[in-house]
DNA sequence: CAACCCATGTAAAAAGTTACATGATTAA
DNA sequence: TTAATCATGTAACTTTTTACATGGGTTG
């Protein structure tokens, strides 16, 4: 599981509320890794009890509570960092959609690829606006490395921005042109 | 839930065994989903209980089962693709890790990239010979629907080759350079 | 006759999703 | 004062993974 070295990983960059992470893994940290909001507070909980993290109470605010990554936590982090995995698994409906295409026809999925399309384009949009804001001049290491990682999403992106426009030229069917 | 119509698709392909199919979706139709064999006889008996497959027996095998996609099968399936799906989300704990070094760094990953880039070299090299073999001349409509499946494959691996070659670059630490 | 592949399952644990629930703070 | 956002959780359910388990057939 890699959702606790996540989190650590953003504590170690901030110290945050949990539901600050959670909006963190709704845009930053979400296009590598999702996690919901109940899916954070229980593994915040975890990871307290596992000493990684300790947290303090806000003294303005009722309910908030900071949460900070502790000597045990960045060792953890550490030791599993040296660990590996396999290339994590793909699972995309929509390939499946096509599979299915291919098999039987008449799936009329043009749309869904167009909708796709749609979508990786605003994405890309999305990541060419922070590599400009953040990764415009030079950098230091810490600097490279992280936008290496946008670059991941980048390259992602456009890949099947191109997909798509090839799919939507191959998806039409000739057959039913003129029906 | 897209595995029942990853299964619907692969029978309608083929009427298969339980075991085969597992072994399907360790090759071809694992590229873009995954099931392990346990996954796959549950969800074949929850088809089964549906009434969109049905399974013979093989009368020379103690065991093996024969299963098939039945109309009500298939009519689930156009049902289903017409409906539409987020785009899947990513889960890459390769970039966690990097995103844990950018923040405390002399985490060493270059031996783990250049893992993953000799994992995405050998998928290419396997996707480029089915390319060969079975893509290379004129092909029908469901010959390039097909084929557009396994290209997707094929722009994910180039993508993830030209990143590893990139981040290769890009982790090395100066500081480090004679240790 | 041993090793390997074919073939099908059960059980338990972990991870992820969805629905439900509450209450404080802030801005219009 | 009402709506949106901040903030934290519980409960139930579904999906996925891992471990365990069995037994027939084939090949060297």
């Amino acid at each position: 599981m890699s959702l606790p070295h996540a989190l650590l990983t953003s504590l170690l960059e901030r110290p945050s509320s949990g539901y600050d992470l959670a909006r963190r893994f709704d845009s930053s940290i979400g296009y590598y890794w999702r996690a919901s909001h109940q899916q954070i507070y229980r593994e915040l909980a975890r990871m307290e009890d596992a000493g990684w993290i300790s947290s303090d109470e806000v003294a303005e605010h009722a309910r908030k509570r900071i949460h900070r990554c502790l000597p045990a936590g960045e060792a953890e982090l550490r030791r599993w960092a040296a660990t590996g995995d396999p290339i994590p698994a793909q699972r995309d409906p929509l390939l499946i959609r096509l599979r299915a295409e291919a098999a039987i026809g008449g799936l009329g999925l043009e749309s869904q690829v167009a909708q796709r399309l749609a979508e990786h384009e605003s994405r890309l949009t999305a990541y060419r606006a922070i590599e400009a804001r953040d990764f415009a001049g030079d950098l230091d290491r810490r600097g490279r490395v992280q936008y290496a990682i946008l670059r991941a999403g980048i390259m992602t992106e456009e890949s099947w921005i191109e997909w798509c426009q090839m799919a939507l030229a191959t998806l039409p069917d000739p057959t039913d042109a003129d029906a």
